[in-house]
RNA sequence: GCCCAGGUGGUGGAAUUGGUAGACACGCAGGACUUAAAAUCCUGUGGGCAGUAAUGUCCGUGCGGGUUCAAGUCCCGCCCUGGGUACCA
């Protein structure tokens, strides 16, 4: 019988859908939860490299099944976001309708793999039986503060009652800058709207004015990881920074705990100090510099030891003392300037980064110490919504403020020495000895640090201060397609809508774009008021509101009256295995601790990390052709469709290069997106290579896996996209090898038929047979454990090769074999199966256990070198000693014949390692 | 610039805590079967030199040093590729 994998795979994938077999109960043993990051169902399906991390997760999975484990392995969609909505503006579709369709199509792709989703639990975060919770948990953020003494999140009732008690005088809680100070007894003089002012400045979801990523083309703002510089990441678009009246989520009150967190948690050391560095923490001092007895600046430094090196002070262009320093004289230039600035876009501003500039205030200030006058200028290399949005300048130690002075011709003090002049450049390193520097001369840096933070305290002209580089979270959108906020505005205060009345569901509006009068889409919906009377909020959540706590939904999705059950919560805890794309970093990633960590908080989870362990798959590229013509034309080929050549133009300045006399090298000098790419052919007319892209249809490089599954069948597929390389590393995808992993399945196969029939025999294995099976058996247990799966694929090859050659038909070899390659290969494992034990799925069957006697040799090929070169190999018994060994060796007549005329300095007997034998020559 | 990964044959990649570099595949070459092709099977396959051959010998894990009986693996200094980040004071 032929290895028929099309029927097999059809029967195995509509019995196991009848038998529910993969549907996940809470049962008494012990859980495992495993997660893939869901995917965006995007109209184009999926290619080959989408299901890489799901095999992964499943094979683990289908490991931990077959150890005795209950494990939870759902899947869904993320459907809220840009493209479907994009989507719907261009066709007029309903994005709804799109977004099932399109997921339609994912979960077929899906199934056709093999994978052991419990589709029972799939989730869409669109559905409004999901976003019903979304809703819930950002009433949940809004009815919070947090407050630093307890370091937890509390509800705001606990906060209303502490400033009817006391004010909010002795309240340590983040907040917006400009909250007032206030007494208790005014906190109850003021009307409902002044307390609701207020408090929203505490809340954890809080409504203020701040600067905001606005992207003009796409109509919205974006939260700071949509951005990359200066552009969003969606799309492409410019950004330019605007003060505006916008939800945001107040992360940045977790981030010490964020920060922290790291500790306890098992993600690859990239994601985690992509983490660390984008949270940004910094110690240092806030400063404060009087200004001719008017005024004082605060400014932030992490150097206080340099405070003698200060020879100006930079304020941002925002900020709000310029106009009362500026003097009447340079009014007009800094208005000027500052006019300037706030026209600049942030990829303006990144793109002139070497570019210096900046203005003359009139205005001086105080050295604290020196008691000098020190200049005040304002660049828009100092950031307004950073530290105090002020810095102290000191040239000879940091290069920005170095080119400045360089450029305004500012005085330059070096007051730290090792030996090096402040000369051309300025003097970095946090090495040396204080200079310069009246009473802290001599001392070394942080000993100085500490004296200047202690001194500065002491006399009232600063504290010591930790800043974050983390942002709060820009939580609302001017799109259609993502969650309603559950708020309605009386008399311009936001409340929310009762819980009874969730989910606040999108309304159904005639177009998808903003009104004319700039206004979010959802504003076109007119009557779509609370009590037919308050308006709705028309901005819509981020894309990342739903996913940021969906792996608790999965524990319990069908659920009506509580977001998850507790008893069932309990059971499946965390997530214990989560894979995915390491480009959530900073996103997703970071999003989903701070939900996690607010949810524990307020008690209503019972773990404060949301995934345990995270495991990165790297991308698979595809392999695509260009062909350069001389005349003047750059195409790229699909490599992958080579018989239905299709061409595209890419940019190409055909000036780069002399006509007619292009040479490969100099071809390749002129391109420098070819430098890696391998050549194949060229003549007077045309160069033609090869090279490795993302999978895109731009590059007409992308493999969809159905087209796999026809040719090869699924478990080919599993099985290849495993033996590429390891889980985690880029590596491009070749259909051509996958030719090896399809003939291992039929050499499987055969091993089971016979004359064209299933025969299997009950004889007593062989030594050598146990040794194959057993060995086989410890390797894969050990290489799934450590997420290396392709090394589990070479094993398997190498015990099938083995096994054909002793034309080994033994089910106690065989039989135990199937179960080891069943999460790789379910279906062609489940059929060989199905033909020994015809009442029970492989599925359910427990993995076996090895002996270790039965493959440990008792005689080692021990590899004999002289002076570390190995010279030949020799059998010796592993349990005599050293001396009986080396008798061995030297009785040897080859060891003999080398050993002539030299004299042996040691021996070196590393047990079930190696001979080494040094001698002098 | 800074932070993080990584660099091994023609290709994808193997190599537990330093211990036979190139497992397993692809590709290629030769052979078997076939009228022929495909499919399948068998053999060989890092490079150089010597030899009819068995074999011998030297060189080989980005580059240059070092530690060690022994280095792809550890240390120091570079180069390159990929990812992240970017006036964060």
């Amino acid at each position: 019988m032929d290895y028929n994998f099309k029927k097999i795979e059809n029967k195995w994938k509509k019995k196991w859908e009848e038998d529910k077999l993969f549907k996940t109960e809470i049962n008494s043993k012990k859980k495992f939860y495993a997660l893939d990051m869901f995917p965006y169902p995007s109209g184009s399906g999926l290619h080959v490299g989408h299901p890489l991390g799901y095999i992964a997760s499943d094979i683990f999975s289908r490991y931990k099944q077959l150890m005795g484990f209950n494990v939870l392995h759902p899947m869904g969609f993320d459907s809220f976001g840009l493209p479907a909505e994009q989507y719907a503006i261009a066709t007029g579709q309903h994005p709804e309708k799109t977004t099932k369709e399109n997921s339609e199509k994912y979960k077929s792709q899906l199934k056709n793999i093999g994978l052991s989703f419990d589709w029972s639990r799939e989730l869409k975060t669109s559905d409004p039986n999901y976003y019903k919770w979304t809703q819930w948990i950002f009433k949940k953020l809004f009815n919070s503060y947090y407050c630093n003494l307890g370091d937890k999140a509390l509800p705001i009732s606990v906060l209303i009652k502490e400033f009817e008690k006391n004010g909010n005088n002795s309240v340590e809680s983040p907040c917006d800058e400009d909250t007032p100070k206030f007494t208790a007894k005014e906190w109850k003089s003021w009307s409902e709207k002044d307390k609701q002012n207020i408090l929203l400045k505490y809340r954890l979801a809080f409504l203020s004015d701040s600067w905001v990523n606005w992207c003009e083309e796409l109509g919205t703002v974006l939260a700071n990881d949509e951005v990359k510089e200066g552009l969003s990441i969606r799309g492409g678009y410019p950004v330019e920074q605007k003060k505006m009246k916008q939800w945001s989520l107040r992360i940045t009150a977790y981030a010490n705990r964020l920060l922290s967190g790291l500790n306890k948690i098992d993600w690859p050391n990239s994601i985690k100090e992509q983490q660390k560095n984008w949270i940004g923490k910094s110690s240092g001092v806030n400063i404060l510099f009087e200004i001719e007895k008017k005024n004082k600046i605060s400014v932030f430094t992490t150097r206080p030891e340099t405070i003698f090196g200060v020879s100006f002070l930079v304020l941002s262009p925002e900020h709000e003392l310029i106009d009362s320093l500026c003097t009447q004289t340079q009014k007009k230039k800094i208005n000027k300037y500052q006019l300037e600035c706030s026209q600049k876009s942030e990829l303006d501003r990144i793109s002139n980064i070497n570019s210096v500039s900046g203005e003359f205030t009139g205005s001086y200030a105080i050295h604290p110490f020196s008691q000098e006058k020190i200049p005040v200028w304002i660049s828009d290399y100092v950031l307004p919504n950073y530290g105090s949005g002020a810095i102290m300048a000191v040239p000879a130690h940091d290069s920005r403020d170095f080119k400045f002075a360089k450029k305004f011709k500012l005085e330059i003090v070096q007051v730290i020495d090792n030996g090096y002049k402040v000369d051309e450049e300025p003097y970095l390193e946090k090495e040396g000895k204080i200079i310069n520097s009246s009473f802290i001369n001599g001392l070394s840096i942080s000993k100085a640090s500490e004296k200047i933070a202690n001194l500065v305290k002491e006399k009232n002209m600063g504290y010591k201060l930790i800043n974050f580089r983390l942002r709060d979270a820009i939580f609302s959108r001017q799109r259609y397609w993502g969650e309603p906020f559950p708020v309605f505005y009386k008399d311009e205060t936001p409340y929310l809508i009762p819980d009874e009345e969730l989910p606040l569901k999108l309304p159904s509006i005639n177009s998808y774009l903003p009104t004319k009068e700039g206004n979010p889409p959802l504003a076109r919906a007119e009557n779509w008021k609370y009590k037919t009377k308050y308006r709705y909020e028309h901005s819509t959540m981020p894309g990342w509101a739903g996913s940021s706590w969906y792996f608790i939904r999965y524990i319990d999705p069908e659920n009506n009256l509580k977001f998850v059950d507790e008893k069932k919560l309990k059971y499946w805890g965390n997530v214990d295995l989560y894979i995915g794309g390491a480009e959530h970093a900073t996103g997703h990633l970071l999003y989903s601790r701070f939900w996690t960590k607010f949810l524990y908080d307020l008690s209503l989870i019972s773990f404060d990390e949301p995934f345990q362990k995270i495991i990165n798959q790297g991308m698979i590229l595809g392999e695509s052709c260009f062909v350069y013509r001389i005349n003047g034309e750059n195409t790229y080929v699909s490599y992958n469709l080579k018989d239905k050549y299709k061409t595209t133009k890419i940019h190409v300045d055909i000036n780069l290069v002399e006509k007619n006399k292009l040479k490969i090298k100099e071809f390749k000098n002129s391109r420098k997106e070819y430098n890696n790419a391998k050549f194949i052919c060229e003549n007077e007319n045309y160069i033609c290579g090869k090279t490795i892209e993302k999978m895109s249809k731009s590059f007409y490089n992308v493999v969809n896996p159905d087209d796999i599954i026809e040719k090869y069948g699924a478990d080919s597929l599993r099985l290849y996209e495993m033996f590429l390389g390891p889980l985690t590393q880029y590596k491009p995808w070749n259909t051509d090898g996958i030719t090896g992993v399809y003939n291992f399945i039929k050499k499987f196969w055969n091993l089971f038929h016979q004359d064209g029939k299933f025969y299997l025999t009950q004889e007593d294995p062989s030594k050598e047979e146990k040794e194959i099976l057993h060995y086989t058996i410890h390797k894969i247990k050990n290489d799934i454990e450590t997420f290396s799966f392709n090394t589990c694929v070479s094993t398997f090859m190498i015990a099938v090769n083995k096994l054909k050659k002793a034309q080994c038909s033994k089910e106690k070899i065989l039989k135990p074999l199937i179960i080891l390659l069943s999460p790789f290969c379910p279906f062609v494992c489940e059929e060989l199966w199905n033909k020994i034990e015809p009442s029970s799925s492989v599925y359910n069957s427990t993995f076996p256990k090895y002996d270790i006697n039965l493959f440990i040799k008792n005689e080692i090929n021990y590899p004999v070198a002289i002076n570390g070169k190995r010279k030949l190999n020799m059998m010796i018994a592993n349990n005599l000693n050293k001396n009986e060994i080396e008798k061995i060796i030297y009785s040897n007549d080859k060891i003999k014949q080398i050993l002539t005329g030299s004299t042996v300095k040691k021996i070196i007997i590393i047990p079930e390692k190696i001979i080494n034998i040094v001698i002098n020559k």
